[in-house]
DNA sequence: GTAATAGTGTCTTTCAGACAGTATGAC
DNA sequence: GTCATACTGTCTGAAAGACACTATTAC
């Protein structure tokens, strides 16, 4: 109870942005060889009179962006999975690290903001992007290897913890095998499950053992707990899409509903039902025409604006989003 | 960047079940005269290898309790929420308190649970039990006060800062005035709109500014920022109740479809249609029968079991409740 | 004309919400 | 029988999901 260890609270920004169709994230790094991570810093009472506040100084002073929309996502404690690389780093001394997540979203301006250190977000989770087709590197790599993973524990004849799930059916459940639908919200899920496989690098880097050479290294790894993070921020963004209307964050003052479509396709990962879409859009009072259009390609299109007054006219206006089309 | 003001990182404990169609929480009194608090404690991490552990340990050690469902609701940074009553001895040399809510929902058993320490939860939140009828406490007291806090500020022309909300929108907004629905998930948000309006007791508390005589205490407060962290709890299961089986955790193996209702009546604060209500769970699968029956009053009624496999089945599956009846 | 992109009309199925009824026990 | 509680059948209207179709530009 007396002499506690020092512990250091860890601010973390997914900083979320759509480009060109591919949904990025502000990152950049932290020297020759290391990882990519996201802006983040340790919270300082002092100068911050809440924690949004610091978050907020540390994405200004690391990423020099000026955050609009702000939302806390997740509180991270468990020893040992923010080692930034393989390196002894987070010995016992040290300070125990607690890191707390947040998801700011913003808009790509074509010159104010900078654009390099934006990268795209699906390299670091290949299996999340069904837009194209299912994507091939389940079926190639990720469903073989849990399969043997699973196939590993022979643990699971009964069920000794009637609540703890086993692997067959964290697999099935999380990934859609067994006829089970793949729902894209179980972003952390899916992460987990093949972090506890030993199917991403910061599964074999914060167990200190050397990656084997054959194992599987899927998705680009990135700094500390920062995955970890950015796939909460991924599933939490593609719920909410569905009951907030947060995806106007991330778009132009005005736009076409094709866009706003690219738009949440991108974050979502799913083609969407182009006509659902676009009743879903207007009867929901979501966006207003602004009498203009655009010129580009075929057929113009009639440019929209988001109707800011739907705040205060439902309570949870959101793109209710049904699959495919 | 150095030389940090100590951080004390402060786990809280919101303990939920339903007693006798009661939502109910488990909290005890620090010392006489003083407010009740939630079990919460220090977070160590030399003891505690995660965060949700050392929650564990202090509902075990405070309260008796072993938990089973836990879920991590929000964490709180913001300075001078957190003192226990008037005393000034939240100073600024003192650690700077970081606290993480956490909902844990269980079962009251007829001997094993000391209920003694469950207290009913609608005494802290009087305005958010809808069973009956709309709460009177809402238009004799919360709404006038609300009104004419409102009219305080005239700053409320034009839009300085095209997203902040106004005081007149919050409370439409969030209390369900001017022709708005009142969504019963709002409860953290009816609750702050109370604090800033100096409408519950934590409020002048905080400010360290003596209640006025003629000021309005609405609903018991509690020590610290238990009764946030409290609204937090209460407005997240209302949420989940929807799309998570949660409400499970907190019934007996065997249950009526009624007792079944009367729970999720209570814990949401609406009353539900009785029709509708039994369509959903049993076509949802969420319940099977288990052939025995009680006899209590009029007509037997059939028993009821939680179906277990609707969670490896469906990947939302819950009660998604319409209202009324 | 073709290619490309934008936008519409309408049908079917599902399901929430509500009506009013019937069933089975205690007394 | 009455009272109390448990349970069911069925209608309606909204809206999700999908079909195929038309419209306007550039070339």
């Amino acid at each position: 109870m007396t002499s506690l260890q020092p512990i250091e609270i860890n601010l973390t920004a997914v900083v979320m942005a759509v480009h060109q169709d591919q949904p990025v994230v502000y990152a950049s790094s932290l020297g020759d060889n290391l990882p990519l991570g996201l802006p983040s810093g340790p919270f300082d009472p002092v100068n911050h009179r809440t924690l949004e506040l610091g978050l907020r100084g540390f994405a200004q002073d690391q990423a020099g962006l000026d955050l609009d929309y702000v939302e806390q996502l997740y509180t991270f404690g468990d020893r040992g999975r923010n080692l930034i690389d393989a390196s002894p780093s987070d010995g016992f001394g040290a300070p125990h690290i607690v890191s707390i997540g947040y998801l700011a979203l913003t808009r790509i301006f074509p010159g104010a903001t900078e654009r390099t250190n934006f990268q795209p977000l699906y390299t670091s989770f290949p299996w999340e992007d069904w837009r194209g087709s299912r994507p091939a590197v389940l079926d190639r790599d990720i469903l073989p290897a849990l399969a043997r993973w699973s196939e590993e524990a022979e643990t699971d004849t009964g069920n000794p913890d009637r609540r703890a799930l086993s692997r067959r059916e964290r697999i099935a459940l999380h990934f859609g095998t067994e006829g089970l639908p793949f729902d894209e919200e179980k972003v952390l899920e899916r992460y987990e499950l093949l972090y506890d496989a030993g199917l991403v690098e910061e599964g074999s880097r914060d167990r200190r053992k050397p990656t084997p050479v054959a194992a599987l290294k899927l998705g680009k790894a990135m700094a500390f707990d920062h995955r970890r993070i950015l796939a909460t921020a991924l599933g939490r963004i593609r719920g909410k899409l569905k009951y907030r209307p947060v995806i106007f964050e991330m778009m132009p003052e005005s736009f076409t509903l094709t866009d706003l479509q690219r738009k949440v396709e991108a974050i979502s990962g799913q083609h969407l039902h182009k006509q659902n879409f676009r009743r879903l859009v207007e009867t929901g009072g979501l966006v207003e025409s602004t009498g203009e259009q655009t010129n580009t390609g075929g057929r113009p299109a009639a440019l929209f604006r988001f109707r800011r007054e739907v705040l205060t006219e439902r309570p949870a206006p959101g793109l209710r989003l049904g699959r495919s089309g």
